[in-house]
DNA sequence: TTTTGAGTTGTTCGA
DNA sequence: GTCGAACAACTCAAA
């Protein structure tokens, strides 16, 4: 038995709920903290996770008594480096199923192993890991409710019951440690970064807001969602957590918020068993689809992603993505369908805009959130679905108060007038847009480029 | 193997 | 204003 492990965190920020404490106190007496800052990952994060990441390390770093070890560069180097440098028998990760991290960990694995060292995975960042649930025939499941019906009848582990004092850190040596990067710039207002906040978000979320989030969720001008995503995107608490917090509560609503930690399960088992779909269709016939591109298209896009579509619901969520590097869920389905359907834009332009701005972007739910979205994902659904942004946001927004708070122009638009303001006897208000498309026009230019696709199936 | 029922989130039109 | 039907065809999952 080696006399050190390391414990190497990554999208884990917890002290609280740890199975790789319980392993790595099993496998030596002592362990070390480890946090590569990977210019590879950190390039793409944008201002808002990274700055998110840089405050949740300090965090962790206070709950381990200041003793997180934090490195730059690339981990297939650092890792072994640092598990050389304290002799440590075992490396313990819980495990990534991403496209990037399943790669980086083999890399690290086989350079651990030319050491005689070994690479521990143990636990995921979901309630029930990639490649778990399958069907009788062992292939995974491209329809979510089967999906969801055997992931609920899988069932998942109790939480761990660990926290900082579960293992005994080493004090990694002064000179090794690296200072947790200074905040990016950033113009968005953030949650707060710790676990402890993560807590007590959920905490308050049980109390209250659970009861009724089965219809408030849909309504961005009330706090009817959890704001969870962000802490789960960080690991900062883990779903089996909150799903043994939930216990056997039986309503419609908490049901339809085990059914969201289902489909984070399920897009993470979708994107690891295809890891192309992180950046092209899933169903390939949606190759066949034509888009728009050019100068043109580039400039609808700049309308879209600044907030000046005239569309006062897409404008709303598109500044409220700049002001809170977050976006209600309701209102990103209807952005993004105006950027599919009405704009007839790709959608991986749309994902990568959320990916670089959102601060709970996540690979797996955004890239098929979209895909859902523009019809090329892994349910069948129907193709005359088109979101009309007004009746959305006369639907959702029905006081108009979502659209009022992130658009000034329209602040003195009373009601749900806001939702059409040409219609005003003045017509639209000094500074606000006319709407840069005939929406009914453009779901019938979306339907016909729709025949494309049904012609390339054959 | 074959068959059958079903598939996150919608819109429009006409009665 | 409300309500139900139509909007296609295909693939999936399970019996």
């Amino acid at each position: 038995m080696s006399s050190v492990a390391v414990v190497w965190f990554r999208r884990d920020l917890r002290v609280h709920d740890q199975p790789t404490f319980l392993a790595a106190a099993d496998a030596a007496p002592r362990s070390l903290a480890l946090f590569v800052l990977d210019p590879a990952l950190l390039g793409p994060s944008g201002a808002a996770r990274r700055t998110f990441l840089f405050r949740a390390l300090r965090s962790l770093d206070e709950a381990l008594g200041g003793r997180l070890l934090v490195v730059r560069g690339d981990p297939v180097e650092v890792v072994p480096r640092v598990a050389a440098s304290v002799d440590a028998g075992t490396v313990h990760v819980a495990a990534d199923y991403g496209p990037y991290g399943t790669r980086r960990d083999e890399a690290v694995d086989e350079a651990l192993a030319d050491d005689g060292r070994e690479l521990v995975r143990t636990g995921s960042p979901y309630a029930v890991a990639p490649g778990r649930v399958r069907k009788d025939d062992g292939d995974p499941y491209r329809v979510f409710t089967p999906f969801r019906r055997a992931w609920a009848e899988h069932g998942w582990r109790a939480p761990a019951a660990t926290d900082a004092s579960t293992v005994a850190w080493l004090r990694p040596p002064e000179e090794d440690r690296v200072a947790v990067p200074a905040d990016d710039a950033v113009d968005a207002t953030l949650p707060e970064a710790s676990e402890d906040a993560a807590l007590r978000r959920w905490a308050a979320f049980l109390d209250d807001a659970v009861a009724t989030y089965g219809t408030d969720r849909d309504r961005p001008d009330r706090a009817g969602t959890s704001r969870m995503s962000v802490y789960l995107k960080y690991g900062l608490v883990h779903p089996r957590s909150i799903l043994a917090d939930l216990g056997t509560r039986d309503s419609p609503s908490v049901e339809s918020y085990r059914t969201e930690i289902a489909w984070r399960d399920f897009y993470a088992d979708v994107l690891h068993r295809r890891p192309d779909s992180a950046r092209g269709n899933y169903d390939r016939s949606f190759d066949a689809l034509p888009t728009a591109s050019g100068a043109a298209a580039r400039r609808t896009f700049d309308a879209w992603r600044e907030g000046r579509t005239g569309f006062p619901v897409v404008d709303a969520g598109m500044r409220q993505l700049r002001e809170q590097a977050w976006m209600h869920n309701r209102v990103r389905m209807i952005v993004a369908s105006f950027l599919v359907k009405d704009l007839h834009l790709p959608w991986w332009w749309g994902a990568r805009h959320f990916m670089e701005l959102l601060v709970d972007g996540d690979l797996a739910s955004n890239q098929h959130g979209w895909q859902w979205t523009a019809g090329s994902g892994t349910d069948a659904s129907p193709y005359f679905r088109v979101f009309n942004p007004i009746a959305q946001g006369e639907r959702f927004d029905p006081d108009g108060d979502y659209v009022r708070r992130f658009v000034p122009e329209l602040r003195d638009v009373p009601g749900k007038q806001v939702h059409q303001p040409w219609t005003l006897p003045g017509g639209v208000p000094d500074g606000y847009p006319e709407p840069m498309v005939d929406h009914k026009a453009e779901r019938l230019a979306a339907l016909a480029r729709f025949e494309q696709v049904k012609a390339a199936r054959g």
